[in-house]
DNA sequence: GCTGTCTCCGAGAGCGCTTCCAAGCCGGTG
DNA sequence: CACCGGCTTGGAAGCGCTCTCGGAGACAGC
């Protein structure tokens, strides 16, 4: 029996050597789970390793594989609307639980100012992540074309403005769900069917007004007056509504873009004594649970599906990590329509 | 002219060192911001490294120094709470915004299964940060317990149940706003004032109610009577309020325990036909941007700053990682009362 | 009996950094 | 003139790990 050096001090893989009875080499080789090992051997490392409660020392091991074991999840938006919008609640905690499932651990980033960017910028180019997974839906913003450059591992979420050349990303059909939501609308013999649009400046939310456009045949002059911008946000939304009523008293559907608007446009439409679906029939957009369910009626809404979305993204990133060779550099995932009382 | 061996290959700091013509030693001395150093060497180094456009690694810093520069974030909360709650989009983006302030990296962990408590306690005993902000509001919550004997500066948001020994923790005065809330509605004249409480197995409903208790000094019948739990969710406000309307029917005023509730609670009291606040008025709790602001009427609330409930933390946190004496094991921040029309 | 092949193992180098230690240089002092 | 102390500097050790490389042993084939 030799004496315990230091008991408090974090056992080293030389101790579990030492223990097992073993050359460092062999321990390493069992923690790596290398075939190349005896039975033998296999069980004195492992029990050598529990007896200690040995935890490999990731910063050396990050050191020597160059791998941190680390992705980063960032965000380029302004301020207010990581507050307000649930969407980014979906977001987080799917990328969560995506990444530990994978044992990677998740590096939050939230840009908002020039200086966030920089110091991202900074952050993803020093090494301290092996990957990200990055969501800039807006048109003016930086950070995608700077991140392009990094020859960093980077997943999209929502397609970029711009080139998509080099991009890897994940999409959801917001084209798609737009003309299915003002399709059914139509199927319900709805003839004026406005559009409650969100920022301009996104291209979900061009997109999902390009989808509308389609299903209801509009020239640019129609698009004017037929639809509205609510900026993604409630007051948006209600505002918005108020805004159409007057420029088309004889709305029967409204299509919105996204569940949070919509809230928006039904307390429009309630104050403007418009029944729903009666009167107004209203398909939202996103099927966020706690909205969605909970509207006066519950609203008929487009589901796009966040986790689905988030976890493709992740083993896009883990392949790409890998070397691996990957199917698509771009994906679309589909849309369904969830029926419930407003249209 | 040497050739370079690798444009491609990020340069090291015994590059730095080879351009600026000093050895590592005074390279790493300048980088870490030593005194003993020159100014011309300290000038020369400056410019070897702006003009390679080093970057420290941080694995190999990371694994002589024993310090990673990261900061754990986790949340041990049911999953369905972190989709709602818009409370915890604004822990997340407090933190993020004040541990970047720190340069130091935000790792979020979500905590939902007893898998995930396995995972999150093994990684956070593995020493992948430094420290850690845990938020762990529930009653049966292992956590807590688990993280206490870690070894691993620890700072908690809220108070945990049990034994505060040998924890740090930064608190809102719930008990102090519900008092504060309830005092507020006596002074209008009020004299049947309910109380739609949180869940019971979190100490910020217990304690909000606590407060309320004080003001009303009701005896323990009463306090049965006259409360009702509403467990931190809208459609629980409603039907909280609604439970109260049958069993207090002249009730004339209503301290909620949060604004997702008070929501709630406004529509239960609208749908029974109560105007607020003539009839009722109702104060909430949160003083949520989104919510009270929006309601109708417009929510009187109790404000918790958030942002300064999680910078306080962080502050915190970096003092006991850089073993300077802490002021308090335990702070409580005050709460205020926002007016607006409901109260 | 000798060689070739296969499997498992250990010695040792080295990842990029910080930091201890000793050496060199300077001016001032006895 | 020898010596001392303060300042800056470079050499070198070492953080804990992975992985290459060559050696040792077992076994089959000639």
């Amino acid at each position: 029996m030799t004496a315990q050096p230091q008991p408090s001090a974090r056992p080293t893989l030389e101790d579990v050597a030492a223990r097992a009875g073993v050359s460092r080499a062999t321990a390493s080789r069992v923690l790596n789970a290398s075939p190349r090992v005896s039975p033998e051997a296999l069980e004195a490392v492992t029990n050598a390793v529990s007896e200690l409660g040995y935890q490999p020392n990731s910063a050396a091991r990050a050191l020597v594989t160059r791998r941190s074991g680390a992705v980063a999840v960032v965000f380029s938006e302004p301020e207010p609307k990581i507050f307000d919008d649930p969407h980014f609640a979906r977001l987080i905690r799917a990328a969560a639980r995506a990444l530990s499932e994978q044992d990677a651990q998740m590096v939050l980033m939230l840009v908002h100012s020039p200086q966030d960017q920089e110091r991202a910028h900074r952050f993803l180019a020093g090494g301290h992540v092996d990957g990200a997974l990055l969501f800039a839906p807006h048109r003016n913003d930086r950070l995608t074309g700077v991140v392009r450059k990094l020859h960093l591992p980077v997943v999209l979420g929502g397609r970029p403005w711009g080139s998509l050349r080099g991009l890897h990303l994940v999409d959801n059909d917001n084209e798609g769900g737009g003309f299915q939501a003002t399709e059914h609308l139509k199927s319900l013999g709805r003839k004026r069917i406005v559009h409650v649009s969100g920022p301009a400046d996104e291209l979900s939310s061009t997109d999902r007004l390009d989808g509308w456009r389609r299903s209801v045949g509009a020239d640019d002059a129609a698009v004017e007056l037929m639809s509205e911008s609510g900026g993604y946000t409630r007051q948006g939304g209600r505002n918005a509504m108020r805004t159409l009523l007057r420029r088309v008293p004889d709305l029967d559907a409204a299509f919105v873009g996204s569940d949070l608007m919509a809230e928006g446009a039904l307390a429009a439409l309630r104050e403007a004594g418009r029944r729903v679906p009666q009167d107004v029939a209203v398909v939202g957009f996103d099927d966020h649970v706690t909205i969605a369910a909970h509207t006066d009626p519950p609203l008929t809404s487009i589901r796009q599906d966040i986790d689905s979305q988030v976890s493709h993204m992740v083993s896009h990133l883990i392949r790409l990590l890998r070397d691996e060779p990957v199917r698509a550099k771009r994906e679309v995932l589909p849309t369904i329509l969830v029926r419930r009382e407003s249209a």
